[in-house]
DNA sequence: TGGTAACCGGATGGATCATCCGAATGGATC
DNA sequence: GATCCATTCGGATGATCCATCCGGTTACCA
């Protein structure tokens, strides 16, 4: 992607609606952009010339977690144990999703509004893919779960942290855990019960 | 529960808006009380009294279906064989979750609208959790899931359905079962299953 | 049949949202 | 260092949607 050149007031200003929207997500707050307009002290227009849509802000915040969590996926892809791989890449996502508000609503959107956002979700996924193919090759993986059924069950998983309630993010992280390994022993499972 | 007296036109109205909600929930739109009035051919005023908001209305749609699970529950209970039953009841669940769009959004909301919604969702909850306690007693269950867990982790797994995309009701509820069956057998994972 | 209480439903006020355009600023050129 | 042009700023604007209120009407009961 070639680096656009931003003017100076305007790299200042996306950095203001960026640490306002930041914080609002943080807090818990769904994005307004009025609001965040507001907040940091800039015209509705310039916000909205920034960022067309709330989605488009939410993924901006997310991007830099989305990268890292990218990062962290190729560094899992040198682990010889494809099961230790597999298993620190989805507790490492799953982490970032239940501590990160922004990440959620990203990754499981359907459409994205910034290509960035396409791109890395595209990364995320093929590394994710990758990783439990080398599992599947080397130990047992249920047979009817398609890599395509990776990411919606992360998302589920996540979502599932949420409606059990749990609000400061020790109790988040723990539940995810727990749930997560629940959900990788039934993975490993080499047959499923037959009825 | 006693039975308020309503009046005929209010009892005919109040028809006409649960069938035009049901249609729109069926149809995937989210609900709105001035739409709904609209298309009922009714005054918004109407609808307003009837149910004070959209997550009334619907919950007041969902009721039904609610009701069909509670007593699908009760029966689960009488299946002397634990396992068979948790797994029937999981599986009705979440059919019906992925089935009718108006229950995940119930099952997942803290707070409910309705007080029958609240009955309702009590009866269910504890009927799971008698379910998890009886197979946990019989055969072996991980000992680090706590019977609060249950309930998000339907709803994570009926969130996974959505993210995955599916749209016509056969291949939801295949999903569903498929990823259900992947959680069962990581519950079941702890220690070598009893029968 | 007439009275009363409850219900119906359109009109109203408030809020929020996304867009537009004149004014101002930054960067390039001479 | 001064001028010019493109880009950006930011408040004002129009539109849409939501929830409430009150006069007219209807159903139930004596």
């Amino acid at each position: 992607m070639t680096t656009t050149p931003l003017r100076k007031d305007a790299a200042r200003n996306w950095e203001r609606i960026i640490a306002v929207a930041r914080a609002l997500v943080d807090q818990g707050t769904t994005l307004q952009l009025n609001d965040v307009a507001r907040r940091a002290g800039l015209g509705v227009g310039t916000v909205y010339r920034h960022f067309a849509t709330p989605e488009a802000l939410l993924e901006a915040v997310a991007t830099p977690c989305l990268e890292a969590l990218t990062a962290h996926g190729e560094r899992a892809l040198a682990d010889p144990d494809p099961w230790r791989a597999l298993e620190a890449f989805l507790a490492r996502t799953l982490e970032a999703q239940v501590t990160d508000a922004s990440l959620a609503p990203v990754t499981a959107a359907p459409e994205d509004a910034l290509p960035r956002t396409t791109e890395l979700k595209a990364a995320l996924w093929s590394t994710g893919r990758v990783l439990l193919d080398r599992a599947r090759a080397a130990g047992a993986v249920r047979p009817d779960l398609a890599p395509g059924d990776l990411v919606p069950l992360m998302c589920g998983l996540a979502y599932a942290v949420d409606v059990h309630g749990a609000r400061d993010a020790a109790a988040r992280v723990d539940t995810a855990h727990r749930y997560l390994a629940t959900l990788l022993e039934g993975l490993r499972a080499a047959t499923p019960p037959g009825p």
